[in-house]
DNA sequence: GGATTTGCCTAAAGCTATTAGGCAGATGCA
DNA sequence: TGCATCTGCCTAATAGCTTTAGGCAAATCC
């Protein structure tokens, strides 16, 4: 019988397409089978499991991104800066909504230590460094764009912008404008606990 | 044989609970039925399929939070109201990850339009009373806030922000403030456009 | 208490995941 | 070039989840 040449690799890059045509949760061993014309079998001398392809993609997915966002960082900074990573991020979602989903599947801590995950919040800090935060301020600032980013993506994503009336294009401009504004003025911690 | 009084709220209901036991993703027609000891052909009287019972548990966690909101909110403005609907949301994910993940679940048009997510824009509008702001900025405002809230939240349920140093809770207060300050302070619209 | 309704059951087919073992095409070495 | 080995894809089989069709008995309704 004919050889196909499957790797690891090919199996994921495929899934990764996949992933995007009809969703990351519906990207399965046997759809990949069907994708390569070969039995379903035959995936498992590459792949563990479908837990270990659904990891390799989200790999994939997190490097890519990673790429974009240092591309992207490269030679700018301030709000600058700031928009274009979070571009990177939107417009990633936009084009490869199931890898988008993919980068967001949890991973056990080794993995995720090991993956482009940790360029994300190295280069979200390096952003910060136009801003004039110091420790800890800088790691709530990081968290904070993190949530807005991700959060914005999922929620215009899911459709939860869809119905209502201006523009998400312009809801994502003011809120990055926003953000710059709140960076460059950060609250101080507040002297009382309140209570 | 023995009738159990299965029904599709009681169903919903469980499916709810086994949701936060073992994650949304692993709710499961026939895990149901084992947990009612019941064979897995019945629940199809009850229910009409697995995509009708996931959307039935995320209909019953929109509404539970919606209801929280609802509770957390009445009586207080501001500061104090953001930071209630805040904290309704992060702690109804935390005590409730499956829940949370079901409410996620992306509902068609009429579904969606039926269901509690409406009293969810309603209310953060309601908040937003507090704050002097005008449409079309209320509206940026509101989802700037439905981001940070589902974005933070979801960032540290999913583990995101467990490797690092300063207490998860910290932050959650100072990104807080930081809207409030925000929303104190919101940026007026660019008059000029970049380019 | 008999008729009807309703609830849970058995049976069956189809899809996905995963493992074990086989055969043939590719590769390595003389 | 020819043989041995290795590797890649295959068949076969098991097990779980989903869904539909049709049956029997318990509950319900006069």
């Amino acid at each position: 019988m004919a050889r196909v040449g499957l790797t690891a690799e090919r199996l994921t890059q495929a899934g990764a397409e996949l992933a995007d045509e009809v969703g990351f949760d519906q990207v399965t061993v046997s759809a990949l089978a069907r994708r390569f014309d070969v039995k379903v079998a035959s995936l498992y001398s590459h792949v563990r499991n479908s837990q270990d392809l659904r990891t390799r993609i989200a790999l994939l997915a997190l490097a890519e991104l990673a790429d974009r966002a240092a591309d992207a960082l490269a030679g700018r900074s301030g709000k600058d800066a700031l928009t274009a990573l979070a571009n990177v991020y939107r417009d990633y979602a936009r084009e490869h909504p199931g890898r988008y989903a993919a980068a967001q599947l949890r991973l056990d801590p080794q993995t995720a230590a090991a993956s482009a995950g940790v360029r994300h919040a190295q280069m979200t800090r390096a952003l910060l460094r136009g801003y004039d935060l110091t420790e800890p301020d800088q790691t709530h600032a990081v968290r904070l764009l993190g949530s807005v980013f991700h959060g914005y993506v999922s929620l215009e994503l899911g459709g939860g912008f869809s119905h209502s009336a201006p523009d998400t294009d312009v809801t994502w401009i003011r809120v990055l404008d926003a953000l710059d504004t709140l960076l460059r003025n950060w609250p101080p911690p507040p002297t009382e606990p309140q209570g």
